[in-house]
DNA sequence: AATTCATCATGAAAATCCTCTTGGAAGTGC
DNA sequence: GCACTTCCAAGAGGATTTTCATGATGAATT
């Protein structure tokens, strides 16, 4: 689970990453507005944790910015000010929660998973690729000659970010990131090797390809 | 049910949620518009009642917030002032309904009850799905193979939900937030496997699917 | 073209972890 | 107090994940 948090404060940002990434995210820390944005014109984020406060500008010109792009991952919005009026303009420029300093870090991760809970509420999304559809609420996908699949976790998780990311090399080293956040070395494995089998086994061979010595590929067309 | 009622008159709220309770809502409490706010930010209601004299604003603009938010959840508003701009302001703002105090729970119950009826758009208190029939009056199901059964109001919350809710995985947190409204903190227990058992036990094992390490489906077909 | 070597594919066994089941304790309402 | 519901805990069972061994494939070099 991709996320972006964008905190001036070094020691605040370091230690929320590191409680963050030790609770499953793959995290990315920007110290700026500017550093933000462009973290996020490269990266697909699931989720956002946006200090009001920074350096360069207000978080909450982001998020407008954000939402005026149509990015819709929830955001969670930190703040040190505790008045009303900072809320409703926060959660009206398009924030999905609010949270002021100081807080429990138990009370940011207990959010951060309403939010992704209630994301998963909404209009059930069905992501079609190449004649290929992955069903997000169901957990399963369907082709033409399979008319339904039910996926094990692992192997959706491939799927799901091969499929956001098509026709483009995925190293298996890039792939195992993906795969299991938090762990560190699993360099000496082929995972990647025997779940990609386990895709084809289902999809066929054709839409998964193999770049020697380079990585993976979803083909779209 | 979830509902979130928000009324800062401790007596009342008391009172009201108690008999709320005692007719199958699930009920959470905010005293304020900043604790409302919380509450909804990561929670899913698919009900509100909301007082308009609060310590800190008008109920009236949480509800034209949410409603700018896009949640559209039936929105009962209570209100001592009982002056026809009031009710015009009010339902302009987005609420569904309009109560002015003192009223009798029973009326409130039952415009309750016909604001979820009217958001259903069906009349009739039957949900069928994949020849499962839950009788929301009664709290009981039948199917092809089994004529009646009624079910514990704990196996029905979750069967409703679940029917509610088919052909999408459920993790067992989420469910269990719908079991149990907030006060408690049930994380680490086996409940929901507990009810899912016995549902099955009912309607079978192919209706409920699970999904390893994901959670659990109705399935519709 | 043949050889060599690194990389990849695959089936099956092993290990791990999640889920199911069960019986009984604790709580509730009549 | 009795019947019923809800909750809890522990072991059995089973699906998923991981590892391992072996064979296949492809690129580079001779």
């Amino acid at each position: 689970m991709r996320l972006l948090l964008l905190e001036d404060d070094d020691l605040l940002a370091e230690s929320l990453a590191e409680s963050l990434k030790d609770n499953g995210y793959l995290v990315d820390v920007a110290d700026s507005i500017k550093a933000a944005t462009s973290l996020a014109a490269t990266e697909c984020y699931e989720l956002a944790v946006v200090d009001i406060g920074l350096p360069d500008g207000s978080g909450l010109d982001l998020v407008a910015h954000w939402r005026k792009q149509k990015r819709d991952m929830p955001i969670l919005i930190l703040t040190a000010r505790d008045t009303w009026e900072d809320k409703v303009s926060g959660l009206e420029t398009g924030a999905d929660d609010y949270l002021t300093k100081p807080f429990h870090e138990a009370e940011l991760l207990a959010r951060l998973k309403a939010l992704l809970r209630r994301r998963s509420g909404s209009v059930s999304q069905i992501l079609t690729v190449n004649g290929v559809s992955l069903d997000e609420a169901g957990q399963s996908v369907c082709t033409e000659s399979l008319p339904w699949c039910s996926l094990t976790a692992t192997e959706f998780r491939l799927l799901r970010y091969l499929m956001h990311h098509p026709d483009r090399v995925h190293s298996k080293d890039h792939l195992l990131d993906q795969l299991y956040a938090l762990e560190q070395d699993a360099a000496e494995s082929n995972l990647v090797e025997v779940y990609i089998a386990r895709l084809r086994r289902y999809l066929g061979k054709a839409l998964i390809q193999t770049r020697r010595g380079q990585g993976y590929l979803f083909v779209s067309h």
